[in-house]
RNA sequence: GGGCAUGUAGCUCAGUUGGUUAGAGCACCGCCUUGAUAAGGCGGGGGUCACUGGUUCGAGUCCAGUCCUGCCCA
């Protein structure tokens, strides 16, 4: 260029290109914690349901977390799925408050301050139970408020204030009145760990080391052919053997009767085996059946009845057939402890045999057992003792280690035993079918949620509801003089009363004498040390908090919690409610899976503090290091319905959609920066009425001095902004179908390919020019940022539920002076609904996007071969089909070179759609950077195009 | 061992009532752009649809079995 003379002029300012202060590096983690607070200081919470309150209802009951420890990254995949439900049914115009909960009672918390400081008083250790439980919920609040979750965060519901307290008294008494609740001697799963009867959820199967015994019981009165015959039982837990009853053989089973001779020790011992475990038990043993006897064969049903002798104890063994008898392991005879085991239990009250449980609380041997010298000495530390017994009668047959899952305690890890103790259980037969036809009364999702909890409804065992622990809620019952349970359900409702006004401690503080006084018992009444099973405490809410709080009501619409909860919560507000109101407490019960690591193995909490679990697993490093939205993100793009797999790395992918969609926001705010504000938004239609005053005085500020937008409802789009007009409205009905249907992944991946698909690749792109080079008040310039405001607005209003800060800030941007979270979804224009018919302008864009792919490859193929660098250096022949490709659009030749970003196009029928690419030779506009032949024929611009000179002006 | 799920590109997932050459995002490779620039565009490589057998003209899709992983139980 000739400039040697003038300075040469710059058109590079009168380039309309994007201009907006809208960040592009989000800086979520400095950013977030001042619009959170700006949320709270406007009350945004409360304003939202003052708002809504007289619309429908919808309610979402939260499952209170338990009150220990920090918030795991799946703690907030639930707390922000439930999060989006309450905001994306908000939206959609529902008053849907949020009440959240705690758990607040129960083992693992009482162990922790147990452990801390040994010996202290009840009242003390509930003292601290609950200080510990209450920094716990501030710990979790925190992060629940950090990640964007709203609701009542000042009014939770927890388990331990004195009125939930009373309502779990109340549940009880409602049991009570309806004779539901018996007492009972029964073997429970104990921790002698924890000295504590536990609940099967906490039980974990730990490997474990056990002496596997055979030990022989001679049979008294042994019918012909069998005389002088043992029955071998086969044993892991040889301590149970003084609590004997009983020895279970299968009915159908085959058992052989012969001399067995074993060599090394020089002992020969007539022996009844299970046929099938003959092969086993001799290679174990060492005990061979001699050949020279054919032995004696019968079927297990022949010695029903009948009775061995116990093989130390001065005592009979009552032989018996039981189903649950297997061959897989042992010698098809099962040693019976009725006290020790669930079968034993069962199979013994079939056949009559007694309850023996000489253990004590610390799992040591009590006078029961009939042993002086083993009475004080704890089970576990018995089994020598005990074979060393065997051995020295001469009835110790074989002795090997046994490796196998055997259940501990989930918090002291100790192997757990069976021990009958007395305890209260609520009868389950007398309410199983209602609770299974309250199962079918609620949308399971996913669907195989119902079968789920069927199954496990179907056949649990009665619910064992006393804990001998301290913190939790009382039993509210009373035993008289005699030790003998008085259980009243008036009496219960006193307690409650003076629970709910005193608190629980009161039971702990006063004695006997007072509470006594208190219910109107005799005196030398004495109150239950019991607590009882947290899982009625949970189970509860329902009553003590759905039909209580004003805003909510029971049934719910909607519980979410982990697939975990089918045993769990589900289960457990089920049985209450179908008990205390003769139908299920939610109309809809949705689950989650569990984050899991990437190998696919679950990441269990009691891991974390461990060396092994060094990858940060909680919410509060994530949120730190990359934000509270980039947290909601990742949890609205999974696949929460299965396990989801996690990890640092996994994670990190999610900030390439949020980069994406926020960039894209900068660019459209960017190019609204001289638009003309509209007086109202098209998709304002569907606001809430109270927020439509805002609405009004947002758009009065913004109109002022532009008139032309107020006088003209239509803007003249071209054929592009009325495609993406159209996608747009698929786009949102796509989204609005995904929230209905808890679809939070649709919603995520249809506007991620929306947005870097239709947008950024296409409508941004071509527009670009007629954005940056039109004059400023070019139709098509004007129409394209009336699109890209509905468009931005839209999609702002569907993303608010996910991304509740950025969304918020956007929505900012936009020029509105209030939060998005008071915005209705946007409603789908009628205008722009003809995306499926032939004529629309998806129609012809697909066509369109036909010719584009050829003409990119060829122009490709060019760039490869370094002879042009970008499209607008190519000279372009098209050739259309002779068939189709019928759209107005592919007779406008500036419409098509718009459309494809080129200087110069050519177009031409033919049999094939193709195209080639030649180097353009035209002149370059200084200013649109096109190769246009007009360049250079203005005489006051000679370096520009005929559009831009007269832009410039 | 039982019940309920799950298994498609390196990773995370789509794939409608069985029907052309199995798709998307991220990652990867090459090029362009430098007026979305700690951005953007274009092109490309990459899959025996867990395995085995069956039904069918035709199976990722239906049936049976096996295996992996998870939850809940025993």
């Amino acid at each position: 260029m000739s400039t040697d003379t003038a300075p040469k002029r710059s058109y590079k300012d009168t380039v309309r290109t994007p201009k907006t202060d809208f960040p592009m590096k989000a800086d979520l983690v400095a950013r977030e914690p001042q619009r959170l607070a700006k949320w709270e200081a406007s009350g945004l919470y409360q304003r939202i349901m003052k708002q809504m309150a007289g619309k429908p209802k919808f309610i979402l009951h939260d499952g209170p977390p338990f009150a220990n420890g920090d918030v795991h990254m799946g703690t907030a995949l639930n707390k922000v799925l439930k999060d989006l439900i309450v905001k994306s049914k908000t939206m959609a115009g529902f008053h849907a408050p949020y009440i959240p909960g705690w758990d607040c009672h129960g083992l693992p918390i009482e162990f922790k301050v147990v452990k801390e400081a040994k010996d202290l008083a009840p009242a003390e250790v509930r003292t601290r139970s609950e200080a510990y439980a209450r920094k716990f919920i501030d710990i979790q609040r925190q992060s629940f408020k950090r990640l964007g979750v709203f609701g009542d965060w000042e009014n939770p519901y927890l388990t331990l204030t004195p009125a939930y307290e009373a309502d779990i008294m109340r549940t009880f008494a409602k049991f009570v009145e309806k004779g539901l609740v018996y007492r009972s001697k029964r073997p429970v799963l104990w921790s002698y760990g924890a000295q504590t009867a536990l609940a099967e959820a906490e039980v974990e199967y730990k490997e474990k080391t056990s002496p596997a015994i055979y030990v022989p019981f001679a049979i008294n009165n042994p019918p012909p052919g069998l005389e002088g015959s043992h029955l071998v039982i086969w044993t892991t837990t040889p301590w149970t053997l003084p609590a004997n009853l009983g020895i279970a053989l299968h009915p159908n089973f085959d058992y052989v009767s012969g001399s067995f001779t074993n060599a090394e020790k020089a002992h020969t011992l007539k022996l009844v085996i299970a046929t099938s475990r003959l092969e086993a038990f001799q290679k174990e043993t060492g005990y061979v059946l001699d050949p020279a006897h054919a032995p004696e064969k019968f079927k297990g049903s022949l010695l029903n009845g009948g009775e061995a002798q116990h093989p130390f104890l001065p005592r009979g063994s009552k032989i018996i057939n039981a189903l649950f008898v297997t061959d897989d392991t042992g010698t098809g005879a099962v040693h019976m402890a009725p006290g020790h085991g669930t079968d034993d239990y069962i199979a013994g009250r079939e056949h009559g045999l007694d309850i023996l449980s000489p253990v004590d609380d610390a799992g040591c041997y009590t006078a029961e057992c009939g042993l002086p010298d083993f009475v004080g000495k704890h089970v576990f530390k018995s089994n020598e003792g005990i074979i060393e017994l065997l051995q020295s009668k001469g009835a110790l047959l074989g002795n090997s280690a046994y490796v196998h899952q055997y259940p501990h305690c989930w918090r002291s890890k100790t192997p757990i035993i069976f021990r009958a103790v007395e305890q209260f259980f609520i009868r389950i037969s007398d309410f199983r079918a209602d609770a299974l036809k309250a199962i079918d009364t609620v949308n399971w999702l996913p669907a195989w949620g119902r079968n789920r909890i069927y199954g496990t409804v179907e056949s649990r065992p009665d619910w064992c509801i006393s804990r001998q622990r301290t913190w939790g809620v009382p039993l509210p019952v009373f035993y008289d003089a005699n030790g003998q349970a008085i259980m009243d359900a008036t009496i219960s409702h006193k307690v409650a009363d003076a629970v709910e006004k005193h608190g629980t401690n009161l039971w702990f503080e006063k004695d006997d004498a007072f509470w006594s006084d208190l219910v109107g018992l005799p005196a030398g009444s004495k109150r239950c040390k019991d607590t009882l099973d947290v899982w009625i405490d949970s189970g509860s809410s329902s009553v003590a908090v759905l039909d209580r709080h004003p805003e909510l009501h029971c049934p719910a619409d909607v519980y979410i919690e982990g697939t975990d909860q089918h045993r769990g919560w589900f289960q457990s507000s089920l049985m209450v409610s179908v008990a205390v109101r003769g139908a299920a407490p939610y109309k809809t019960v949705i689950t989650n899976g569990f984050v899991v690591d990437t190998s696919g193995k679950k990441i269990s909490k009691s891991d974390q503090g461990s060396d092994k679990a060094a990858k940060p697993m909680t919410a509060d490093h994530y949120y730190n290091k990359y934000g509270g939205d980039m947290v909601r993100l990742w949890a609205a793009s999974v696949d929460y319905q299965n396990d989801v797999p996690f990890s640092e790395e996994l994670f990190q992918q999610t900030g390439e959609s949020y980069r994406r969609i926020r960039n894209t926001f900068r660019v459209l705010l960017g190019n609204l920066h001289d638009a003309p504000k509209p007086s109202a938004s098209p998709t304002d239609s569907g606001r809430p009425a109270d927020s439509q005053k805002q609405a009004d005085s947002d758009s009065k500020n913004q109109s002022v001095g532009l008139p032309e937008s107020a006088g003209n409802p239509s803007p003249s789009y071209t054929l592009i902004d009325r495609w993406i007009l159209e996608r747009l409205h698929t786009v949102t009905a796509e989204c609005l179908a995904g929230y209905a249907a808890y679809d939070f992944r649709k919603v995520v991946s249809t506007i991620t390919q929306f947005v870097s698909g239709d947008l950024s690749a296409l409508y941004i792109d071509i527009t670009k020019d007629r954005m940056y080079c039109d004059a400023e008040n070019s139709p098509r310039r004007r129409a394209t940022q009336a699109a890209i405001r509905e468009i931005t607005e839209t999609l702002v209003k569907l993303l608010a539920p996910i991304l509740a800060y950025t969304a918020d800030e956007t929505w900012e941007f936009l020029g509105h002076s209030d939060s998005v979270h008071l915005q209705a979804f946007p409603v789908c224009s009628p205008g722009f609904s003809r995306s499926g018919e032939p004529d629309s302008a998806t129609a012809a864009v697909e066509d369109l996007l036909k010719a584009r792919a050829v003409i990119q490859q060829a122009i490709e193929a060019a760039r490869q071969a370094k002879q042009i660098g970008s499209n607008l250096e190519a000279t372009v022949k098209l050739t259309l089909p002779e068939k189709g490709f019928t759209h107005a659009i592919f007779s406008d030749l500036p419409a098509l070179q718009e459309f494809f970003i080129l200087s110069d196009l050519h177009l031409t029928r033919g049999p094939d759609l193709a195209a080639t690419v030649e180097v353009c030779t035209n002149p370059k506009c200084e200013r649109c950077w096109r190769l246009l032949p007009d360049v250079g024929t203005h005489a006051d611009h000679p370096t520009l195009c005929g559009r831009c000179a007269e832009a410039v002006g």
